[in-house]
DNA sequence: AAGTAACGTCAACAATGTTGACATATTTTT
DNA sequence: AAAAATATGTCAACATTGTTGACGTTACTT
């Protein structure tokens, strides 16, 4: 019996708006360290966050359209365009027009474009490698298990056919 | 022999570059879900997340001056200014005068305030809560000590010291 | 008392989000 | 096949939120 209500305690207790907020908090704290390392090095190409974002996606999508990149990025294909401008611009990423549908684009990393996707995924891999490892693999586990909860359901398992 | 070997692969399997790469992706996921909620209700009342940031560690930590806010944050004094100063003007913060530093001010949030916090937070935590019981207590746990370990080392632990 | 530093404000500008208008390509309807 | 409707992407204008520089006020140092 008392054991029983020592389990009850132990499972609600991190569901005290206390400990959410807490949680809250954590979230917070760590995607300002999530995304702190690629920003430096972002600043020194003179290229933003929005930019990262872009070049993660295409790297991971080669051949993404521009459609399809917005509604993995929930941002508006206008606020997209003049982030690509510029990619384009500068080398990074090559637009290609559909071959079936031509009114609308491909996009690609250029070997430019893929040195800086290496450069930011390798800073950004160095702090998620170090914090896995002090954590240990059941904490990366739970780690992942409850991100998966909290994002959309639409994103959630096989990211690489989210759309 | 074989079984340190499939511990040993047990171990390293989520330091691969591409298990990593899933972990950036579920946090850039998660991230997108986290502020989703709250977002939606700031677009109500014609504030953004700057405002819900500032409103959030008012109320963690009443009598905040504005350049440990601003250390919490990490942003200039001068982008924190422009927010706290619609904030209030629109009654939802009030900013005190340092009794002992007449530089300072101190900053509280209204009953007004407050309530908007109560109801950013509510939606915020209802999600997390929702995560935290899908994904269970273990999981939860692992969770925190991995995003402990991706934050700066200055926030770690102890979120109510942080400056 | 004088000089230096810290805190906060105002102004100007940069990055990135939004919506509206539009040209072009595709698809649907007739 | 022609006309209408829809989808894709671009350009322009504007809002939010980040930056730095200049400055007034208050506090601290010497």
């Amino acid at each position: 019996m008392q054991n029983e209500s020592k389990l009850s305690s132990d499972t609600l207790l991190f569901l005290t708006d206390d400990q959410l907020r807490n949680g809250i908090e954590a979230m917070f704290f760590a995607y300002q360290g999530f995304i702190a390392d690629p920003d430096h090095i972002l600043q020194e190409f003179g290229y933003g966050r929005a930019h990262h974002r872009s070049i993660h996606f295409i790297e991971r999508h080669p051949g993404i359209t521009v459609t399809e990149l917005t509604n993995i990025l929930r941002v508006s294909k206008q606020s997209l365009n003049r982030v690509l401008r510029k990619l384009i611009h500068d080398n990074l990423v090559e637009a290609r027009i559909g071959a079936s549908d031509g009114r609308t684009k491909h996009l690609y990393l250029t070997s430019k474009g893929t040195q800086l996707e290496q450069r930011l995924s390798e800073a950004q891999r160095r702090r998620m490698r170090s914090a896995y490892k002090a954590a240990g693999p059941e904490a990366v586990a739970g780690f992942r298990k409850v991100l998966e909860q909290i994002m959309d359901a639409r994103f959630q398992k096989n990211h690489s056919e989210m759309q």
